[in-house]
DNA sequence: ATAGGTTGCGTACCATGGTACGGAGTCAAG
DNA sequence: CTTGACTCCGTACCATGGTACGCAACCTAT
Protein backbone atom coordinates (compact mmCIF):
# COMPACT_ATOMS: atom_id res chain seq x y z
CA UNK A 1 0.00 0.00 0.00
CA UNK A 2 1.43 3.68 -0.97
CA UNK A 3 0.62 6.92 -0.04
CA UNK A 4 0.04 9.71 -1.93
CA UNK A 5 3.66 10.43 -1.09
CA UNK A 6 5.38 7.66 -2.27
CA UNK A 7 2.58 7.20 -5.45
CA UNK A 8 3.61 10.55 -6.61
CA UNK A 9 7.54 9.84 -6.22
CA UNK A 10 6.85 6.23 -8.30
CA UNK A 11 5.08 8.17 -11.22
CA UNK A 12 7.90 10.89 -11.35
CA UNK A 13 5.38 13.34 -9.94
CA UNK A 14 4.30 15.63 -7.42
CA UNK A 15 1.87 15.05 -4.64
CA UNK A 16 -0.09 17.97 -5.94
CA UNK A 17 -0.27 16.61 -9.64
CA UNK A 18 -1.81 13.15 -8.10
CA UNK A 19 -4.41 15.54 -6.54
CA UNK A 20 -4.98 17.38 -9.51
CA UNK A 21 -5.13 14.16 -11.60
CA UNK A 22 -7.96 12.87 -9.11
CA UNK A 23 -10.37 16.44 -9.25
CA UNK A 24 -9.99 15.66 -13.25
CA UNK A 25 -11.35 11.77 -12.80
CA UNK A 26 -8.19 10.53 -13.97
CA UNK A 27 -6.89 8.77 -11.15
CA UNK A 28 -9.57 7.31 -8.61
CA UNK A 29 -9.92 8.71 -5.15
CA UNK A 30 -9.12 5.68 -3.04
CA UNK A 31 -9.92 4.24 0.09
CA UNK A 32 -8.49 5.94 3.29
CA UNK A 33 -7.64 4.67 6.09
CA UNK A 34 -7.83 6.90 8.45
CA UNK A 35 -8.29 9.75 6.16
CA UNK A 36 -5.34 8.84 4.54
CA UNK A 37 -5.39 7.56 0.70
CA UNK A 38 -4.29 4.17 0.12
CA UNK A 39 -3.07 3.38 -3.19
CA UNK A 40 -1.75 0.01 -4.68
CA UNK A 41 -0.19 -0.87 -7.96
CA UNK A 42 -2.85 -0.49 -10.09
CA UNK A 43 -2.76 3.27 -9.16
CA UNK A 44 1.04 3.24 -10.05
CA UNK A 45 0.15 1.79 -13.31
CA UNK A 46 -2.78 4.28 -14.48
CA UNK A 47 -0.64 6.94 -13.57
CA UNK A 48 2.55 5.81 -15.32
CA UNK A 49 0.17 5.14 -18.35
CA UNK A 50 -1.06 8.84 -17.88
CA UNK A 51 2.63 10.22 -18.55
CA UNK A 52 3.23 7.96 -21.16
CA UNK A 53 -0.17 9.34 -23.16
CA UNK A 54 1.13 12.77 -22.78
CA UNK A 55 4.34 12.22 -24.58
CA UNK A 56 1.96 10.25 -26.96
CA UNK A 57 0.17 14.22 -27.13
CA UNK A 58 -3.63 12.91 -25.80
CA UNK A 59 -4.41 15.76 -23.79
CA UNK A 60 -5.71 15.00 -19.75
CA UNK A 61 -9.28 14.86 -21.21
CA UNK A 62 -8.95 12.76 -23.86
CA UNK A 63 -6.04 10.16 -21.63
CA UNK A 64 -9.25 10.02 -19.65
CA UNK A 65 -11.46 8.94 -22.02
CA UNK A 66 -8.89 6.20 -22.77
CA UNK A 67 -8.75 5.13 -19.21
CA UNK A 68 -12.53 4.65 -19.39
CA UNK A 69 -12.44 3.03 -22.74
CA UNK A 70 -9.51 0.26 -20.95
CA UNK A 71 -12.33 -0.55 -18.24
CA UNK A 72 -14.98 -0.79 -21.14
CA UNK A 73 -15.10 -3.11 -24.06
CA UNK A 74 -15.97 -0.13 -27.12
CA UNK A 75 -12.60 -1.67 -28.87
CA UNK A 76 -13.96 0.45 -32.14
CA UNK A 77 -13.72 3.15 -30.40
CA UNK A 78 -10.44 3.11 -28.64
CA UNK A 79 -8.99 1.90 -32.03
CA UNK A 80 -10.78 5.22 -33.58
CA UNK A 81 -8.64 7.15 -31.23
CA UNK A 82 -5.84 5.12 -31.78
CA UNK A 83 -5.69 5.84 -35.44
CA UNK A 84 -6.60 9.34 -35.01
CA UNK A 85 -3.53 9.91 -32.80
CA UNK A 86 -1.19 8.17 -35.31
CA UNK A 87 -2.07 10.13 -37.62
CA UNK A 88 -1.47 13.62 -35.95
CA UNK A 89 1.86 12.25 -34.52
CA UNK A 90 3.29 10.71 -37.94
CA UNK A 91 2.19 14.73 -38.82
CA UNK A 92 4.18 16.11 -35.75
CA UNK A 93 7.22 13.96 -35.97
CA UNK A 94 7.16 15.28 -39.67
CA UNK A 95 7.17 18.30 -38.77
CA UNK A 96 9.96 18.30 -36.54
CA UNK A 97 12.02 16.28 -38.93
CA UNK A 98 12.03 19.31 -40.68
CA UNK A 99 12.60 21.56 -38.12
CA UNK A 100 15.21 19.37 -37.46
CA UNK A 101 16.67 20.10 -40.40
CA UNK A 102 16.25 23.70 -40.87
CA UNK A 103 18.29 24.00 -37.58
CA UNK A 104 21.04 21.36 -38.87
CA UNK A 105 21.51 23.99 -41.95
CA UNK A 106 21.43 27.07 -39.45
CA UNK A 107 24.06 25.44 -37.08
CA UNK A 108 26.66 24.45 -40.28
CA UNK A 109 25.77 27.71 -42.03
CA UNK A 110 26.53 29.86 -38.75
CA UNK A 111 30.10 27.67 -38.44
CA UNK A 112 31.29 27.74 -42.05
CA UNK A 113 32.05 31.24 -42.41
CA UNK A 114 33.28 33.84 -40.24
CA UNK A 115 31.44 37.15 -41.27
CA UNK A 116 28.63 38.49 -41.19
CA UNK A 117 25.00 37.26 -39.30
CA UNK A 118 24.33 33.78 -39.85
CA UNK A 119 21.19 33.19 -41.91
CA UNK A 120 18.83 32.33 -38.78
CA UNK A 121 15.68 33.58 -40.87
CA UNK A 122 16.88 31.94 -44.22
CA UNK A 123 17.65 28.87 -42.62
CA UNK A 124 13.96 27.85 -42.22
CA UNK A 125 12.87 29.31 -45.55
CA UNK A 126 12.85 26.05 -47.79
CA UNK B 1 2.60 47.64 -48.33
CA UNK B 2 0.16 45.25 -45.70
CA UNK B 3 -2.39 46.07 -43.20
CA UNK B 4 -2.23 44.21 -40.21
CA UNK B 5 -5.13 42.38 -41.04
CA UNK B 6 -3.62 40.98 -44.55
CA UNK B 7 -0.02 40.73 -42.94
CA UNK B 8 -2.11 38.12 -40.35
CA UNK B 9 -3.91 36.85 -43.04
CA UNK B 10 -0.79 35.96 -45.25
CA UNK B 11 0.58 34.22 -41.55
CA UNK B 12 -2.69 32.26 -41.47
CA UNK B 13 -2.99 33.90 -37.84
CA UNK B 14 -5.35 36.46 -36.30
CA UNK B 15 -5.07 39.99 -36.16
CA UNK B 16 -4.76 39.52 -32.88
CA UNK B 17 -1.82 37.51 -32.72
CA UNK B 18 -0.08 39.64 -34.68
CA UNK B 19 -0.62 42.38 -32.18
CA UNK B 20 0.11 39.82 -29.19
CA UNK B 21 3.46 39.64 -31.23
CA UNK B 22 4.29 42.93 -31.13
CA UNK B 23 3.18 43.21 -27.89
CA UNK B 24 6.00 40.06 -26.90
CA UNK B 25 8.55 42.05 -28.70
CA UNK B 26 8.55 39.73 -32.14
CA UNK B 27 7.70 41.94 -34.85
CA UNK B 28 8.17 45.01 -34.67
CA UNK B 29 5.51 47.99 -34.10
CA UNK B 30 6.16 49.64 -37.64
CA UNK B 31 5.40 53.40 -39.32
CA UNK B 32 1.89 54.48 -39.74
CA UNK B 33 0.37 56.21 -42.28
CA UNK B 34 -2.18 57.98 -40.70
CA UNK B 35 -2.36 55.59 -37.73
CA UNK B 36 -2.60 52.53 -39.69
CA UNK B 37 0.36 50.27 -39.47
CA UNK B 38 2.34 49.80 -42.44
CA UNK B 39 3.39 46.54 -42.91
CA UNK B 40 6.04 44.76 -45.62
CA UNK B 41 7.42 41.53 -47.01
CA UNK B 42 10.07 41.49 -44.31
CA UNK B 43 7.02 41.19 -41.78
CA UNK B 44 5.58 38.72 -43.63
CA UNK B 45 8.61 36.56 -43.95
CA UNK B 46 9.42 37.29 -40.25
CA UNK B 47 5.61 36.26 -38.69
CA UNK B 48 6.65 32.67 -40.85
CA UNK B 49 9.36 31.90 -39.09
CA UNK B 50 7.61 32.69 -35.92
CA UNK B 51 5.57 29.62 -36.72
CA UNK B 52 8.23 27.74 -38.31
CA UNK B 53 10.01 28.34 -34.81
CA UNK B 54 7.09 27.48 -32.87
CA UNK B 55 6.60 24.21 -34.67
CA UNK B 56 9.99 23.58 -33.80
CA UNK B 57 9.55 23.39 -30.17
CA UNK B 58 10.63 26.96 -29.36
CA UNK B 59 8.91 29.39 -26.91
CA UNK B 60 8.21 32.56 -27.80
CA UNK B 61 10.94 34.31 -25.50
CA UNK B 62 13.43 31.97 -27.43
CA UNK B 63 12.30 32.72 -30.91
CA UNK B 64 12.57 36.70 -29.63
CA UNK B 65 15.98 35.73 -28.87
CA UNK B 66 16.66 33.95 -32.38
CA UNK B 67 15.18 37.15 -34.55
CA UNK B 68 17.85 39.34 -32.08
CA UNK B 69 20.56 37.17 -33.31
CA UNK B 70 19.74 37.12 -37.06
CA UNK B 71 20.05 40.22 -36.82
CA UNK B 72 23.32 40.77 -34.88
CA UNK B 73 26.61 38.71 -35.09
CA UNK B 74 26.70 36.55 -32.55
CA UNK B 75 27.60 33.19 -34.56
CA UNK B 76 28.36 31.16 -31.61
CA UNK B 77 25.02 31.81 -30.26
CA UNK B 78 23.03 31.37 -32.43
CA UNK B 79 25.05 28.03 -32.91
CA UNK B 80 24.70 27.06 -29.25
CA UNK B 81 20.58 27.68 -29.49
CA UNK B 82 20.69 25.76 -32.59
CA UNK B 83 22.68 22.36 -31.50
CA UNK B 84 20.88 22.42 -27.74
CA UNK B 85 17.15 22.54 -30.04
CA UNK B 86 18.29 19.53 -31.88
CA UNK B 87 18.98 17.67 -29.36
CA UNK B 88 15.90 18.11 -27.81
CA UNK B 89 14.54 17.41 -31.32
CA UNK B 90 15.89 13.93 -31.66
CA UNK B 91 14.47 13.01 -28.12
CA UNK B 92 11.56 14.28 -28.95
CA UNK B 93 11.13 12.67 -31.90
CA UNK B 94 12.23 8.97 -30.44
CA UNK B 95 9.28 9.35 -27.89
CA UNK B 96 6.94 9.57 -30.13
CA UNK B 97 7.85 7.46 -32.02
CA UNK B 98 7.91 5.06 -29.41
CA UNK B 99 4.56 6.47 -28.65
CA UNK B 100 4.04 5.63 -32.35
CA UNK B 101 4.63 1.89 -31.47
CA UNK B 102 2.68 1.71 -28.78
CA UNK B 103 -0.31 2.95 -30.46
CA UNK B 104 -0.13 0.79 -33.14
CA UNK B 105 0.08 -2.06 -31.32
CA UNK B 106 -3.07 -1.12 -29.52
CA UNK B 107 -5.09 -0.73 -32.67
CA UNK B 108 -3.91 -4.16 -34.06
CA UNK B 109 -5.17 -5.67 -30.33
CA UNK B 110 -8.55 -3.83 -30.79
CA UNK B 111 -8.86 -4.99 -33.99
CA UNK B 112 -7.77 -8.95 -33.66
CA UNK B 113 -10.09 -10.49 -31.32
CA UNK B 114 -13.59 -9.79 -30.90
CA UNK B 115 -13.77 -10.34 -27.49
CA UNK B 116 -13.87 -8.46 -23.82
CA UNK B 117 -11.57 -5.12 -23.67
CA UNK B 118 -8.63 -4.14 -25.49
CA UNK B 119 -5.89 -3.80 -23.36
CA UNK B 120 -4.80 0.15 -23.72
CA UNK B 121 -2.78 0.14 -20.46
CA UNK B 122 -0.96 -2.45 -21.43
CA UNK B 123 -0.04 -1.55 -25.22
CA UNK B 124 2.11 1.42 -23.73
CA UNK B 125 3.97 -0.89 -21.25
CA UNK B 126 6.87 -2.09 -23.15
C1' DA C 1 -21.32 62.07 -47.36
C1' DT C 2 -22.51 58.07 -45.31
C1' DA C 3 -22.57 53.07 -44.20
C1' DG C 4 -19.63 49.01 -43.46
C1' DG C 5 -15.59 46.96 -42.73
C1' DT C 6 -10.84 47.63 -40.75
C1' DT C 7 -7.90 49.42 -37.49
C1' DG C 8 -5.98 50.99 -32.79
C1' DC C 9 -5.82 50.50 -28.00
C1' DG C 10 -6.19 48.87 -23.36
C1' DT C 11 -7.86 45.53 -20.61
C1' DA C 12 -10.03 41.27 -19.56
C1' DC C 13 -10.65 36.71 -20.30
C1' DC C 14 -9.71 31.77 -21.85
C1' DA C 15 -7.67 26.70 -21.82
C1' DT C 16 -4.16 23.66 -20.42
C1' DG C 17 -1.47 21.61 -17.01
C1' DG C 18 -0.01 22.23 -13.27
C1' DT C 19 2.10 24.58 -8.50
C1' DA C 20 1.67 26.93 -4.03
C1' DC C 21 -0.48 28.14 0.48
C1' DG C 22 -2.42 27.82 4.94
C1' DG C 23 -4.28 25.52 8.63
C1' DA C 24 -5.71 21.31 10.59
C1' DG C 25 -5.33 16.26 11.25
C1' DT C 26 -2.48 11.97 11.39
C1' DC C 27 1.33 8.81 11.85
C1' DA C 28 5.87 6.98 13.22
C1' DA C 29 10.20 7.34 15.66
C1' DG C 30 12.65 8.59 19.63
C1' DC D 1 4.05 11.86 24.37
C1' DT D 2 6.12 15.06 21.82
C1' DT D 3 8.28 16.38 17.55
C1' DG D 4 8.67 16.34 12.73
C1' DA D 5 7.23 14.59 8.47
C1' DC D 6 3.49 13.59 5.82
C1' DT D 7 -1.44 14.15 4.57
C1' DC D 8 -6.04 16.49 3.66
C1' DC D 9 -8.70 20.11 1.66
C1' DG D 10 -10.15 24.18 -0.61
C1' DT D 11 -8.78 27.94 -2.94
C1' DA D 12 -5.58 30.84 -5.22
C1' DC D 13 -2.04 31.49 -8.22
C1' DC D 14 1.26 30.61 -12.19
C1' DA D 15 3.16 30.35 -17.29
C1' DT D 16 2.20 29.90 -22.04
C1' DG D 17 -0.02 31.33 -26.03
C1' DG D 18 -3.33 33.28 -27.38
C1' DT D 19 -8.68 35.24 -27.97
C1' DA D 20 -12.41 38.52 -27.04
C1' DC D 21 -14.55 43.07 -26.06
C1' DG D 22 -15.75 47.69 -26.53
C1' DC D 23 -15.34 52.02 -28.25
C1' DA D 24 -13.32 55.58 -31.16
C1' DA D 25 -11.02 56.70 -35.41
C1' DC D 26 -10.17 55.56 -39.97
C1' DC D 27 -10.67 54.09 -45.00
C1' DT D 28 -13.33 52.68 -49.02
C1' DA D 29 -16.91 51.98 -52.08
C1' DT D 30 -21.45 53.60 -53.29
Amino acid sequence: MLTIGKLAAAGGVGVETVRFYQRRGLLQTPARNGGIRQYGAEDARRLRFIRQAQTAGFTLEQIKELLELDAGEDRSRARALAQTRIKALDAKIAELQHARDALQRLASECAAGSTGACPILASFEV
